[in-house]
DNA sequence: AATTGCTTCGAAAACGTTTGCGTGTTGAAA
DNA sequence: TTTCAACACGCAAACGTTTTCGAAGCAATT
């Protein structure tokens, strides 16, 4: 149970100055070649290694960024973390991962726990009810203080910064489009409510498809799914009341759930009903039918989050007078499986 | 762009010490009521708030323990992280994500990286690759320099610490019964190969259900796979090449892979077959059929282990002889579905 | 008037680093 | 013998806290 050794001790055993050690360390030249091995040799011998907290005191910045996500079990926001994770580390830098559970007040609290210091800024997706409060305060502090912040997917147009989304509307028009292309006209949509940025975009995508193609948007055919965990109910009346042609569902989840409510109304998929989700996760792959859907490339989504934060963070250390936000998107890909004919 | 306010500022603002100003801030009764009033005043209008890294590198302690997994993508590792991150955040602990990616390089660097006083403990399921080297010396040393370790699911008896994990012998011999109790006696095991420990003992416990009820151990039916891209044709030949009661797979790839395969062979599936998988994730739930399965409750996993190891940093601080290390046994579940009659 | 005791505050050390600068020692050049 | 680099090393400050201890000021007691 030796405790780890320090400098100082170094020092003590080597009788000779802190400064002494630490520069030879470093292979100073100030130090001459005989002192240098010997304490190199002693430092190795001990496996000596610079405590972090304290260089983080020093230096003032702790290598460390903090990933604020709604929910970890989602498949989509696991592979963001997984990009996030590489490219940190690539570049030396720790992840930390705090889980807003949707909640405004834990996102509030996980921001101000850890904007004292603890690490050099967020990369963020905001919680369903920060959305839907609208109450970005938090945010704007942290970005006063001169701490960086990176929003993904769920962003806002309230706050200024560095952003990467996809373009929901457009793959929502792509996939709603891909649907009429193969002769779908009666084209059902199953979304989230408008407060979720995401599920907002993806409805008007739909919408501007239908439109561009002079078909009649139909308001009984656009589910708006507010309570995500009762909602079989609402999907099964709208396969039972509608003859459909196709589904289009912003989410793995919705578009799974309609399959097997499909199966159970003997609706065939997809000789009789067409169907695309969102999101290319595990569910999409695995389903029977497996699932056409829209891939967000949550871990490009990710890595380009980390990156943006880093190159922030770093450039930040010469000329920070450098205020310009810029918003990446990334492409998204229709992936085409058995759930579409 | 205001940097964060720190004592020091205050002090000289208001024309006091340091420690005067800490000590107003602490509500010291050594501090008048009015000077604690005025610097408590100031110190709120100015946001202070103590800078945790300064903090850390007084207490010695960082209030953030460490988790590392093999992979963020597999659903049940991502629950365990959920478990961990609830019980942490309750404590005033913050969760550092690490991925190995199954590769023992990046434990080893994860963990050599933190080991420096970054972090308070480690919570951690081994790597593939660490299971199949046999290799715990990075662990051993943590350990050694006093800094404790949690492991979980996937562990090692080569290392003294505490654990948390399913009795998977028993959680395997239970499920292999429930198909036995059904009639079945042709029942099929796709199990992973030996070194992963999880796949090792749910195979003793399959292949013990099966000598308790005399059933004969038929080797061709036991497909261990090494390889977890490409298996599908190995699983179409088990298939194929035996007229089977049930599977019991130890995992949820496996299974929902098993049930596509007997769709594509048209075996009927609960009827002609049924399945029991392992891991109550996503996949088992929307599945069609949705997947009978031994659920084992990530969030408690990670609950209990962030316990563990809060409860031991906690409790180091006074006494220390305290080396009795516990394993903590979560109990499984098995959850009736669609996949088996 | 001297001692005591209380209140209120500040100095300083400590946590473990890094680094600019000062200083002592050596050897060689003048 | 004096002077001056060059070399090798140590001091001390700094990062932002907390906390122990000592001290100053003042009122009350002897």
């Amino acid at each position: 149970m030796k405790r780890k050794v320090t400098l100082k001790q170094i020092a003590k055993e080597l009788d000779v100055s802190i400064s002494t050690v630490s520069k030879s360390l470093k292979n100073s030249i100030e130090i001459s070649e005989d002192t240098r091995q010997k304490i190199q040799a002693f430092a190795k011998l001990y496996n000596y290694k610079p405590n972090n907290i304290a260089l983080s005191l020093k230096n003032r910045k702790t290598k460390t960024i903090c990933i604020i996500i709604p929910e970890i079990i989602h498949h989509f926001f696991a592979t963001v973390i997984s990009g996030v994770e590489n490219v940190a580390n690539e570049n030396g830098y720790n992840v930390l991962v705090c889980l807003s559970d949707e909640s405004f007040d834990k996102e509030v609290i996980n921001m101000e726990m850890l904007a004292n210091g603890s690490i050099d800024g967020f990369i963020m997706s905001l919680s369903k009810e920060t959305q839907q409060k609208k109450d970005f305060h938090h945010i704007v502090e942290v970005i006063n203080q001169g701490m960086p912040v990176v929003m993904f997917d769920r962003v806002t147009n309230d706050i200024l910064c560095d952003k990467v989304i996809i373009d929901d509307n457009l793959a929502a028009f792509n996939a709603t489009q891909f649907l009429i292309d193969k002769g779908f006209r009666k084209i059902a949509l199953i979304t989230t409510v408008d407060y979720v940025s995401v599920g907002k975009l993806r409805t008007q995508g739909y919408i501007k498809a239908l439109k561009n193609n002079d078909i009649n948007v139909d308001e009984n055919l656009i589910l708006k799914i507010e309570d995500t965990e009762n909602f079989e109910a609402l999907i099964e009346d709208l396969l039972a009341n509608n003859d459909l042609d196709a589904i289009f569902a912003v989410n793995e989840i919705f578009a799974v759930t309609a399959i097997k409510l499909a199966r159970k109304l003997n609706i065939k998929v997809p000789e009789e009903l067409s169907i695309v989700g969102f999101t290319d996760g595990i569910i999409s792959k695995y389903s029977t039918p497996s699932i056409s859907t829209v891939s967000q490339n949550g871990i490009k989504m990710g890595g380009k989050a980390a990156k943006m934060l880093i190159d922030r963070l770093e450039s930040e250390e010469e000329e920070q007078l450098d205020e310009q936000y810029s918003t990446e998107v990334i492409e998204t890909e229709l992936i085409e499986r058995e759930s579409t004919i």
